[in-house]
DNA sequence: TTGTAAGCGTTATCAG
DNA sequence: CTGATAACGCTTACAA
């Protein structure tokens, strides 16, 4: 490795004065400078980016705590703040949570071993009102921007998120305009704030409307494909028949769908269905969903300015970015009026 | 911050007491041990990674280099390294290159002066025998694993890459032994040394059956849907008509399968697709298709492994890793026996 | 078992 | 415009 020093025996100047011809900083004689500049890269000089920052107090890290890379929004944001990062002359350090508690901990720990000047957290969240970890953040001071919705144990911390209570109710609504009367939920975890908020969406723009919010329509399913493949059949059997569904995300609709196209239904002509557009563009699905488009990219975009602000040493605003609803040929009238009132479950309509 | 130092006038002890103690190493008596700790633990102590390295002069980073993290296969790939890492006491700095040569340099560049111990790369593939910042590589002796197909600008690095030619070949041949006798091949970039990979091994798959690889049969697609969609429709309109499909990836597979729907023909009925998985596990596409599966995670562990062995400062073997096929109901034999011989481009037959 | 001195590669600071 | 000195937080090496 070729260091300073090196180069100023080469030289025969400083340490100091190679520094700071290197630098550009303080006056150099432009002479010395190029001949220090040329030799520098003639000898191939990296600066040792660690040691500049045990001096200069600035490490130029940033840290990224991911539940994992594999999910395709958290993927595309990450892209976001990678880019941003560089240009803001910083470096990325990646660590997996896996969604468990215990690795969030660890990574986070780590991370502040580095001395990173930020922190980007896609948080695990969990019901609990206070997490240790998230207590010793605040007390560090470390700067934190949330990506995701705060949650009680991590409520004082600058968020960036999606507006999911709005983008979802807006499905709903969509759904209302187009006649549907009986429209079924198929939500989330109850642990993750953003499927809380379009559950809510759900309701709200069902209240909205003048309808009752009919919780034997609601049921639970998860984030993967099979979870919505289970949540259909278990509405099948519940004899629900629903004009319209919505889901959670895309995954959890795709899964539903599939299984009622195996049952014979045609989307849209027999039923619609909605949801969050959380993989590709589920256009290149082949089952027809009109979906949310979620503001991946953006998200990141606005993740780092509120980094920036922070490190500014200014407050820092929490963002909430409006989502984009996507209709496409997949959401169409009910096939026929449904019956008004009706006592069984099945037929349980709002009203 | 809490340096040592505080915790050594909080003790009433040397720096290098606490440092000792806190690292376990030396003998220091187990009761100022423990005394030490409870302190530090109750200071909130974290020690300074980069002013430990900046002694021992190893950093603990491993560096990671991406065209992007959107790319499904990449990403698992990351996840696996980055657990590995982690399980390594190693933390993960990640940049991505974007598929351009300048960004790559940059990048690695911005990494050496972290002093990365290790650099996995994704390469940019180039037609050029030579690129500098590679040769720059090899002069530093930097350790860096390949995670990718050797090229000429790359060759003497360690790599690890999935058997290309090998599955590619056994996918031809899963076709040649339903039947097929005119199977189309949706090639990707020339410069990629896997898309070349695949091709060739769907050439030597024919060549072995004795057949006579015809180029009319072969199109230049890409690697995106849209490529695939549009290499189908030109194939169409030079009136070629395959039994059998055979693409460079599972996007543009998807892409000429949609295509072909929507000229009314059906999959596997009129015509059989095959090819990589490069998308979740095409399961949830509804288009049928046969694939190869990646070995994703392997491949980041393998690749970890190789790093493993480059900072112990063996040698490091390259690895290939074989893909499995996964045989679906996409493939049927093809729907009548196709002519033999025949003279048009369309009919062009195999031997 | 504990302490002292020195140094890792860089820059802040003050002097010339 | 350039140099000398000290310091960032930590650990190695040697001394007590």
């Amino acid at each position: 490795m070729v260091r300073l020093k090196d180069i100023a025996a080469r030289a025969g100047l400083t340490v100091m004065t190679v520094s700071r011809a290197l630098r550009g900083t303080s006056e150099v004689s432009a002479a010395t400078r190029e001949r220090i500049r040329a030799l520098a890269a003639e000898m191939g000089y990296v600066p040792d980016i660690s040691a500049r920052g045990l001096r200069t107090r600035n490490t130029g890290l940033l840290g990224v705590v991911i539940p994992t890379v594999i999910d395709p929004i958290h993927a595309r944001m990450l892209l976001a703040l990678e880019e941003q990062a560089r240009a803001g002359d910083f470096d990325l350090l990646l660590a997996h949570t896996l969604q468990q508690p215990e690795i969030e901990e660890a990574c986070i720990r780590r991370l502040l071993g580095r001395r990173i000047e930020g922190l980007f957290l896609l948080p695990v969240y969990r019901l609990a009102p206070e997490a240790p970890i998230y207590r010793e953040l605040r007390q560090r001071g470390t700067k934190v921007v949330l990506v995701g919705h705060p949650a009680p144990f991590c409520q004082d911390f600058p968020s960036v998120a999606v507006e999911d209570l709005l983008a979802s109710a807006a499905v709903t609504r969509h759904l209302l305009a187009l006649g549907h009367r009986r429209i079924a939920f198929l939500a989330g975890s109850p642990t993750s704030p953003a499927a809380r908020e379009r559950l809510e969406g759900y309701r709200r723009a069902l209240r909205e409307a003048g309808m009752v919010a009919d919780d034997r329509l609601v049921f639970n399913a998860g984030t993967e494909i099979e979870d919505g493949a289970h949540a259909a059949l278990r509405m099948i059997d519940e004899g629900v028949r629903p004009t319209a569904i919505q889901a959670v995300n895309d995954l959890v609709a795709i899964g539903a769908a599939n299984v009622l196209l195996s049952q014979g239904l045609r989307i849209p002509a027999d039923i619609s269905i909605a949801g969050f557009g959380n993989i590709l563009t589920s256009e290149y699905f082949r089952v027809p969903l009109t979906t949310v488009r979620q503001p991946k990219y953006r998200l990141g975009l606005a993740a780092m300015e509120l980094m920036q602000a922070l490190l500014r040493g200014e407050k820092g605003e929490s963002r909430r970015l409006p989502a984009e609803l996507a209709i496409r040929e997949s959401t169409a009238p009910p096939p026929a009026l449904p019956p008004v009132g009706g006592g069984e479950a099945g037929s349980a309509a709002h009203s």
